[in-house]
RNA sequence: UGGGGCGUGGCCAAGUGGUAAGGCAGCGGACUUUGAAUCCGCGAUCGCAGGUUCGAAUCCUGCCGCCCCAGCCA
């Protein structure tokens, strides 16, 4: 059976916390978390997490909390958790009162440590950070046991208190697990819990100056929390054992830790250092650059949160490394945006079209549908005169075959207006640029519907002269040009892959009137072109649009495959 | 060469012994006052090789390939 449009279709992690529904392991529970580290902004590889976790929950009835793993203050900022809250809310999804800090924690697990401490599991170690790593051995020899690893559990009781009270220096002590120095998996020999950062902490300032690790706090953080199903990503499978180790030798509640496939996506990059990069060496303008596929970028150059919604779960969830065609991004934009942008009418690149048979003066205004996808969003009026503009690319002096928009003798449909025919063209004389273009219309083809039936398949959208506003209009593409920006010659690095036409800006863009209302952030299809949405830069009498994505251009595709064939 | 994972059409991804869902992309065609949208049609024997079985993508064995782990990062 297939669950089609049914519903979100199975995977491993539905499949194991329906099995631990069944057997009643949690009591029917689900209860998960998103736990990002409030480091850097979110991209649209945590949107996945983040709509797996908070799905998860939702479709089982149970909770996701939100908490910041904060437990390395040299990383971390206020600034970081406040764009994730607001990067979590935007794309719809509610923690509820439950805002959780690993650093909330921090005097529970230190009692903790103790207690592990006590149950001899635990040691201050005395070797540096260089020593520390030549003992941990290598992926195929085993590590060697630390000098200090058979401490009295007093003198470590002793020595970590005194770590808490600052009586050490930074880097040199820390507290460690004890568990096997020859362990294949390289994560449990004797892996470091505690360490002394004199940093001041964006929540606890400076009351502490040991700060646990991630392996140490994040399993006792889900155990505090209840949480049933623990979902991260598979680089970390190698510490489920800690993971299991630490919350097994201390008998507290234990989760389950689960792990899946982070996203990929083509033309982009998704790494943390190489979105930074982007930043810092000015390729874009900024961690909200319209180009970046970080949340507050996307959001900027207009995606919607049920887009994205939409994509994490077409994306699916599995266990192997994939990179998804950002083609399949797109798509499920302009799905949910063809439903719900209003259509308008804009040029890009405007060419004057004078109707010399249309009365000097005239102004007709004419109903035109704001979205044929849903006749509740209405109509508005759209005013027609002499003198439009039209797009550039819709003329070809010399047309290509199948060519059904504006040639010298061919008749074309004024959206909404009138069909017009081109009669004669005006050049710069030095130059020979086409600066206007001559028509003709038919008055019997009001409306765009000829009476006597005759075809004229070509429909193009246009604007008043006297009526248009000006805009900025900015054209973004795919920021790399190969699928794989990693894949570059010797010696290389990604940035060779940038794609140099990635924004394009155009100004003196001539739009519809009905345009004066539109406000920062508000979408709209400009009709045959894409859709586009107010980017903040506007102001009043200054209108900046960002192209979203651009519509399917199947024209493109034939001229393409003319020009292969033709030569 | 240690350990942990993964390998289903171009890209994702269902499938858990009964004879390969779905989506994206691509290619045809229909319709069309957006060359948009919509609608119809077209593609895989499941990394490879053996084996078990009436029957295997699903079980076993052996290969091959890719990813992760040697931070006092997460």
């Amino acid at each position: 059976m297939t669950r089609g449009d049914f519903g979100p279709s199975s995977n491993f992690i539905r499949d194991i916390i329906e099995e631990d529904l069944r057997t009643g392991r949690y009591g029917g529970r689900v209860h998960t978390r998103f736990p990002p580290e409030p480091n850097g902004y979110l991209h649209i590889g945590h949107a996945k997490s983040i709509c797996l976790n908070f799905g998860l929950a939702a479709d089982y009835g149970g909770q996701c909390n939100l908490r910041f793993d904060d437990t390395n203050p040299t990383k971390e900022e206020v600034e970081y958790v406040e764009s994730i809250k607001e990067d979590v809310r935007w794309l719809g999804f509610d923690w509820g009162d439950r805002e959780f800090y690993a650093s909330d924690y921090f005097e529970q697990l230190y009692q903790y440590a103790v207690q592990l401490i006590k149950a001899g599991k635990a040691y201050v170690c005395d070797l540096s950070a260089d020593e520390i790593r030549e003992y941990r051995g290598t992926l195929t020899e085993p590590g060697k046991e630390s000098p200090y690893r058979d401490r009295s559990i007093e003198e470590n009781l002793d020595l970590f208190e005194r770590m808490r009270a600052g009586e050490f220096e930074e880097g040199s002590r820390v507290l460690r697990a004890k568990i096997d120095m020859a362990s294949p998996n390289v994560v449990m020999r004797d892996p470091v819990m505690y360490r002394i950062i004199r940093a001041t902490h964006h929540r606890t300032g400076d009351k502490w100056c040991i700060y646990p690790m991630y392996d140490f706090a994040h399993c006792l953080s889900d155990s505090i929390e209840g949480i049933t199903h623990s979902i991260c990503t598979l680089e970390f499978e190698n510490n489920r054992a800690l993971y299991d180790w630490f919350l097994d030798r201390l008998g507290v509640y234990h989760p389950q830790q689960i792990e899946f496939a982070r996203l990929n996506l083509s033309h982009t990059v998704l790494s943390k250092r190489k979105l930074r990069r982007l930043v810092e060496e000015g390729y874009v303008d900024g961690w909200d650059d319209p180009r970046m596929p970080t949340i507050a970028g996307i959001r900027r150059r207009g995606y919607t949160p049920e887009a994205i919604r939409d994509f994490c779960e077409r994306i699916g969830v599995a266990k192997a490394n994939s990179i998804v065609d950002i083609a399949l991004l797109e798509h499920c934009l302009r799905d949910d945006l063809n439903k719900r942008a209003p259509r308008v009418m804009a040029v890009l690149r405007p060419l004057r079209l004078v109707i010399d048979n249309y009365p000097e003066g005239q102004v007709e205004w004419f109903d035109a549908v704001n979205n044929p996808e849903d006749p509740g969003m209405g109509t508005r009026k759209l005013p027609f005169s002499r003198v439009l503009y039209v797009e550039r690319e819709d003329f070809r002096e010399d047309p290509p075959r199948k060519w059904f928009r504006l040639a010298p003798g061919r008749e074309v449909r004024l959206k909404h207006a009138y069909l017009v025919t081109c009669m004669r063209v005006v050049k710069d004389e030095r130059t020979g640029e086409v600066v206007e273009l001559h028509c003709t219309y038919d008055p019997a083809t009001r409306g765009g519907e000829a009476p006597d039936g005759r075809k004229v398949r070509g429909a193009l959208h246009w604007v008043s002269a006297a009526h248009a506003l000006d805009a900025e209009v900015r054209l973004y593409d795919r920021l790399f040009v190969k699928a794989d920006p990693e894949d570059v010659p010797e010696g290389q690095d990604f940035t060779v892959n940038l794609n140099p036409n990635s924004l394009e800006v155009l100004t003196g863009c001539k739009v519809e009137p009905s345009l004066a209302e539109a406000r920062p952030g508000d979408r709209y299809q400009f009709l045959r072109l894409g859709y586009f949405c107010v980017d903040p830069d506007s102001a009043d009498g200054r209108l900046v649009f960002n192209r979203t994505v651009g519509l399917r251009d199947t024209w493109a595709k034939i001229e393409r495959s003319l020009e292969k064939k033709g030569g």
